[in-house]
DNA sequence: ACCGTTTTGCGGCTGGTTTGCAAATGACGG
DNA sequence: CCGTCATTTGCAAACCAGCCGCAAAACGGT
């Protein structure tokens, strides 16, 4: 709590409301959020849409969140736990939406060699899983198509 | 010629002048292009975005293409070669946006391993790089903020 | 050339995201 | 505790990639 009070004053940013909400809804879930499904965890009537978007690219670029891209235009969010780096990547059903937090990464010296290979810096990468569950798997035993 | 001839026969489809322009242009390119380049590339007059759109969604259907996300909320398209696979990603400066195709690759049995652990099939993974390549950190030497 | 199917152009529409603006609200010094 | 000022919010409109419905045009097989 006082961890994202100082995060905010560092910045001259305000704690108000709908961010500490946020953060709050973001603390219960442990998978990544939609700009609507946040909105709709903090009660509708608690703060505007709008908020919530603004809110979450503000505390993105503080570092607090991270956003996470599962390709169907829909950015969502998670909490960057407090200290760590906190990366990671997901595996998603691609049938149920079924999130499984994967912490299996890229090889470090394989990116590394990449890197220095075409002499880029700064070098991150986006990685995430798809597939069919164990219960997507079992309700659609092979589509006879 | 005769392999896109083939493929959209038989799926019963027809060979269009803006199917086989799309090909072509996506043939000159070797990186990938959104619908709106692709449609540029064309010449707007040659026929509607519109149609981009539902022939790249076609042409994806049939493997005839696939489909990049490099996270910035627009599609973009590239031609699988003839017979082969075609699997690999990307490395992309996040300041001028040019492309390199890289061949590394996520560790299969990695992928394999993740995928039994969780108890998922038919397992896929969509992989990009980003960083700033050596033109734009030439041009900005880590910026004095 | 004819006919049934597929495709196209066009306009309108969706859903996620952003933005302008005036009112509301935190931060801070007195 | 109060006033001031920058930041934040609600609201509505704008934006933007992508998608859809429909009538006209183009294809493919005959
Ligand atoms: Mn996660
Ligand atoms: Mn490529
Ligand atoms: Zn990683
Ligand atoms: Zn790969």
């Amino acid at each position: 709590m006082g961890e994202l009070t100082a995060a905010l004053r560092k910045h001259s940013r305000k704690v108000t409301g709908p961010r500490q909400a946020i953060l709050e809804v973001l603390r219960r879930h442990q998978h990544p959020l939609a700009n609507r499904e946040i909105h709709r965890a903090l009660g509708p009537e608690n703060c505007d849409l709008a908020t919530v978007y603004r809110n979450l690219h503000t505390l993105e670029g503080m570092g607090l969140v991270r956003r996470y891209d599962f390709g169907d235009g829909t950015a969502r969010f998670e909490l960057v736990p407090e200290g760590e780096e906190g990366h990671h990547h997901h595996l998603i059903c691609q049938q149920c939406a079924l999130i499984v937090e994967v912490e299996e990464c890229f090889p470090e010296e394989l990116e590394q060699a990449l890197a220095r290979r075409h002499g880029f810096t700064g070098i991150t990468h986006r990685l995430e899983f798809f597939g069919l569950c164990p219960r997507c798997a079992a309700a659609r035993p092979t589509p006879a198509d």
